[in-house]
DNA sequence: AAGGAATACAACCGCCGCGCC
DNA sequence: GGGCGCGGCGGTTGTATTCCT
């Protein structure tokens, strides 16, 4: 395979010189072997099938016993980012990005320590969303993911779009109650005899409500029955635009677009002109300063421009 | 249709803490 | 107490895929 060419040839850093100090030649040999790069489904099956029978742990040596070229390290992060059983794969539902968001805001970057409160998905998943699409949208907002604009935008732009889509689909799935709805937001690689919603969103949103730990349970106040029933009510203590936005005409509208389950498929420049066009909402936003400065994705008239909903 | 840019994601690297000897 | 190995974590990189011009 071609592929496994590339990522064996010596230009990669695999093949290790024999002659490289300090490294004995079995040594030298040894990490000669060493495969790197993507697994092949023969290795998975070896991987998944030792463990199976031999259980999780002592990784160098499992490797070693299952005859896997590889490191105990890549083993283990094999494991647990793709063969463990109950690893989620696929788009974050609003509700796991809503919980990223708010976990983040309060743990910092504790990738592992937020996925933990996110059923079956992997620190490296969540840490790969945060870089190529929060990161991505602070970056169209002129501004760095710590700095205050963009948390400014997050609780009172985003968050509240999340909290609208979350509420959408959660009418929609109490008024068509059919199937067919839950298989169009359905991931197409999720192979699933239950509805998607049951499948992903649901468990989320009785984890997010009966939090598995204190700090996470505090993101959602009140019972899962209050936070189903009034989700701008979870954040009006905490933010008050926030929940001014759930009660507008935006919220009451729906949210329309082609739904991936991803929050991101909508620009900041849409969210942003909805919030400029809309007197109820930009009233307590704050002042992001697009305009300001040369270096912004777009200007407020281009903003202006972004059609209404 | 083709090429370049952007995006998404899998995998690796380096550091650190912990337990064991 | 110090060295060593292992596992865990966060950061970074490389590549496949998708999007755009």
């Amino acid at each position: 395979m071609e592929m496994e060419a590339l990522w064996m040839s010596p230009c990669r850093g695999i093949s290790l010189p024999s002659s490289a100090a300090g490294v004995g030649e079995d040594e030298a040999a040894a990490a000669a072997e060493l495969r790197r790069g993507p697994w092949t489904a023969e290795e998975d099956a070896l991987l998944a099938g030792y463990v199976a029978a031999h259980g999780e742990g002592r990784w160098n040596e499992l490797a070693l016993a299952a005859g896997l070229r590889r490191t105990g390290k890549s083993c283990r992060l094999r494991w647990l980012n793709y063969l463990r059983p109950g690893v989620r794969r696929g788009g974050f539902t609003p509700r796991e990005q809503l919980l990223i968001l708010d976990l983040h805001s309060r743990w910092g970057n504790r990738w592992s320590k937020i996925a933990a409160q996110l059923p079956g998905r992997t620190d490296n998943e969540v840490k790969n969303y945060w870089r190529t699409r929060v990161q991505k949208h602070a970056k169209q907002l002129g501004c760095d993911v710590g700095s205050g604009r963009f948390h400014d935008a997050m609780r009172n732009l985003w968050m509240p779009r999340l909290l609208e889509r979350i509420h959408a689909d959660e009418s929609a799935a109490a008024a068509a109650g059919a199937s067919h709805y839950y298989s169009a937001a359905s991931p197409a690689h999720e192979p699933s005899s239950k509805p998607a919603y049951q499948n992903a969103a649901a468990p989320i949103i009785s984890n997010c409500a009966r939090a598995t730990s204190p700090e996470a349970a505090s993101c959602v106040t009140g019972s899962p029955s209050s936070w189903e029933a009034s989700p701008a009510a979870q954040f009006q203590t905490s933010s008050p635009t926030m929940a001014a936005c759930w009660s507008t005409r935006q919220c009451q509208n729906g949210y329309s677009s082609a739904s991936s389950g991803d929050m991101f498929e909508e620009s900041w420049s849409e969210l942003l002109a909805r919030a400029n066009h809309d007197d109820a909402d930009s009233a307590g936003l704050p002042d992001f300063g697009l305009g300001e400065t040369g270096d912004n994705w777009w200007s407020l008239d281009d903003i202006l421009q972004q059609p209404l909903y």
